[in-house]
DNA sequence: GACTGTCTGTAGCGAACACTACAGTTATAG
DNA sequence: CTATAACTGTAGTGTTCGCTACAGACAGTC
């Protein structure tokens, strides 16, 4: 019965074997990083967070950079991989939208403390020598709104839309309403006034022609 | 022939006067933190930018936090008070919004390098002991809001919208484009794609009844 | 057992941060 | 003129930052 991960990863090569569990610190920095953005996030504070001194952290992460990437890459796992999938196999257009927007009015409320999305905010003031940090958040950006896109593309095919339909100006203006949201959960809006932005939003997509 | 201020502010007080313009040393700090944000605009950056040294900046401005706040300030001034007061005072609803959208788009893209609004992006990222100067861009924000709530509100009583209409998430969708646009502008955006983001959204205003 | 390689905690590196002590300068007040 | 008060540049302050040198601990390899 072999297991994906042990609580304390095994090693199998030389040396003295690491004594926490990389994916749980992980999971701690994640939220150190959700919840302060990438810059005001410390090493110091990491490390606590993740009860690993520094130079366990830089072995196992690398640096600071690398570990928020890393951080980013496991938050899109297993917060958004699940939406972004909804809103692409659900059949129909208008259920797909809503059912995206419902989802992430929850994910962005789902933190104790209002931090919105780490995409979105969490690189949102950062010196110019983390430039790399915040390119690659945008190319994440970049993505969520091509998923937009695709998805109208493919709603004008299966005439869920009406075939004049300005598919661009409609995936600029949802992503525009989505990463919207963040600031206003930032903000402290609830789930439910997130609900209501997204619902009255939705009356953008044309109905079925 | 009074002038409100010249060049260099003149002194009725004792003391050595100040050899800077403190107007035009405030609006070179503005530029500082509206391209780079709060935290990673260093006083020695500002410094630099206002051609100030650090004794002077702090005798003029108390400290980074206040000069911060006096720059938000005068970049409120200075950029959104009319397109607020355009939003208030004209007449016809649907002409004020969109009036008012196509000046945020102009405003969003006004500098050189693509930054969105200081005060909906200025201080994303902070440090917890810098939050009062977040608290304040909060408050900037939500006056934000409760003025398309009250243009809106406005709307109803004019006939402008139908007297159903759901003011409350109408606003604040529409504060959520309005932010929305600026993190849009920050990756980039040009005006034009903000002015389509803008005109896609003004479909969301029902027609008068 | 000796050798080797990786992880561990301690302790501290140089750099950058916001901010200021201080002495000198230049104005007004009496 | 003297005294006082505000601003000036120089040259720092202490703190925090991301990161690491180092020595000891612990594993597999021979």
């Amino acid at each position: 019965m072999p297991r994906e991960k042990s609580a304390i990863t095994p090693h199998r090569s030389k040396g003295r074997p690491r004594t926490f569990d990389r994916a749980a610190a992980l999971n701690r920095a994640l939220d150190v990083f959700w919840r302060r953005g990438y810059e005001p996030a410390s090493v110091a504070e990491l490390c606590m967070a993740m009860e690993v001194n520094p130079p366990s952290l830089y072995a196992a992460f690398g640096n600071k950079a690398q570990l928020f990437m890393e951080a980013v890459h496991h938050y899109e796992k297993v917060y958004w991989d699940a939406a972004w999938q909804l809103l692409e196999e659900e059949p129909d257009l208008h259920r797909a939208m809503a059912g995206f927007f419902r989802e992430a009015a929850r994910i962005l409320t789902s933190q104790d403390a209002p931090c919105g999305c780490m995409v979105v905010l969490g690189a949102a003031n950062v010196s110019p020598d983390a430039q790399d940090v915040n390119d690659a958040l945008k190319a994440l950006r970049r993505e969520g709104k091509d998923c937009f896109r695709h998805r109208l593309r493919k709603g004008v095919e299966d005439a869920d839309l009406p075939s004049g339909t300005d598919v661009e100006s409609l995936a600029l203006t949802l992503n525009t309403v989505f990463e919207g949201m963040s600031v206003q959960a930032r903000d402290g809006a609830s789930q439910a006034e997130l609900e209501r932005i997204a619902r009255t939003a939705m009356a953008l997509l044309p109905a079925r022609s």
